[in-house]
DNA sequence: ACAGAGGATTCTGCTATGAAGAACAAGCCG
DNA sequence: CGGCTTGTTCTTCATAGCAGAATCCTCTGT
């Protein structure tokens, strides 16, 4: 038997067990779960929120929590986006320098974005750091060019009914996004604006690795601070910055050992 | 931006953060993981021996931290492990009763294998509930079944010398386990004397999952209590258990709206 | 081969956090 | 519509989790 350690911290375990517990048993109720980790009910209620604040867990329509996308995608690649993460840092740093705003680099997960390199601009009134987190794809501006991208199979595979089954309410309209998609494919970016978060607009353009654009740029600002006219200027800073980490991760991508 | 819970758990966060910073970013040591999470070594390494305990992280031979199986896994199907688990549980209980020693129920996920079942024995020295935890597939009597139906092509993919990069140590010898499968294939079974910990035997069978040996049922017990004779007795009841098993999940299966 | 530096791990004392319980809110069922 | 159960929020206090110190381990340079 794996043995505890010798200092073990009780309420990350409680947490961690919780995790485990939803990813093998599937949904549970906020009382099910103090039952499981023989906590009080509003204790096991703290545990859940924290999972879900972190992406361990969702909140069904139904009350109880699932599985959450760090715990249910398929996160293989880890070495993949620690190098486009790496690659990527110093461009999104250029880019942040030039258009005086938040910069962020992101992968498709599933039906999911998930953030793995962030720049914050200076300016005290920013977007804040999302390192780490994941949002639904469709409502992101980097998540929209890389959907745009994958094959009408590939699409309706990640949005069919089944696959929303317990979050029925967030699965988007299939027919508006493919006409979205069909605008973003033509202009070559995609404009967010108050969608993931009020007050936030965020432009984003795909980024292409190996084959495939299964990764994004996204510049974002707060929504006060955008004007029309900076619009051009923020395109073509995108298409600089995705042309420069395509050119360097291409380099790399040859460097390293690769499987899958 | 998600917002932080109104009693948010402070331990809690760090351990969630730290393991989406392993998972995105990749290998950490200790004094970079304190420096990322803004607290002292001591305090990130109690955090990431939690981590490394409920299979969240592991430690490489360079001492440094690195994603482990919970999150590294492709831990798509949880609602099939769901099933697969509640299907599972009473036909456990009987086996239980029926051989008087602890039973459990896994399946393969990469080179791994997920204990996703247990009933214990009423023993009062028995071998304890290992739900939710993760150990390598080539050292469990059940990761040897699956293993042993899967095609020369998959086995040889599985265990690439690049596949265990950072693991050298843990990769087993090929043609050592090739001939130890072809064994198990015969016999219909394996068997594992103080093989994943010391002290104790269990023997495991493949469980067909559609057209797959994609699970496993496992008798554990202390190796003081196993004797050759029980041997047929345990061999048979397995048999038995996951004939039931596969004929449950089999009338299951059809009644599920399935995607993969 | 050895010494020094840096990182990892263990241990201890103290205080800030996480636990339970109470109270309130929400949802479901008869 | 009322009662019951579950989910969520808030408060108090005991202890768990924190940092710092000390020790151990590993690597590198001379």
């Amino acid at each position: 038997m794996k043995n505890k350690p010798h200092y073990a911290l009780q309420s990350v375990d409680h947490a961690l067990q919780l995790a485990v517990i939803l990813q093998v048993e599937g949904p549970q109720s906020v009382t099910e779960a103090a039952r499981r980790l023989d906590v009080a009910r509003s204790t096991a209620h703290r545990l859940l929120s924290m999972l879900v604040y972190r992406d361990f867990a969702r909140q069904g329509p139904d009350r109880r929590y699932y599985a959450g996308p760090v715990i249910s995608l398929e996160a293989g690649g880890s070495d993949h986006t620690a190098v486009l993460r790496d690659v990527s840092m110093p461009h999104l740093q250029v880019l942040v320098d030039r258009v005086g705003e938040s910069a962020n680099v992101m992968v498709l997960a599933g039906d999911y974005v998930r953030f793995i390199a962030s720049v914050e601009s200076r300016e005290t009134f920013r977007v804040g750091n999302r390192e780490g987190m994941v949002f639904p794809a469709h409502l992101t501006s980097g998540g929209k060019p890389m959907l745009a991208e994958l094959s009408p199979e590939e699409r309706a595979e990640l949005y069919a009914p089944e696959r929303w089954e317990g979050r029925e309410a967030e699965r988007p309209d299939v027919a508006a996004l493919e006409r979205e998609l069909e605008v973003v494919r033509r202009r070559g970016f995609a404009i967010n604006r108050d969608r993931t978060e009020t007050g936030v607009t965020a432009i984003g353009r795909g980024l292409r690795v190996g084959e495939r654009t299964s990764a994004a740029v996204t510049v974002s600002m707060p929504t006060v601070r955008f004007q029309e006219d900076r619009l051009v200027d923020i395109v073509s800073a995108l298409a600089l910055a995705t042309r420069d980490i395509e050119h360097d991760l291409e380099g790399r991508l040859h460097a390293e050992r690769r499987w899958s």
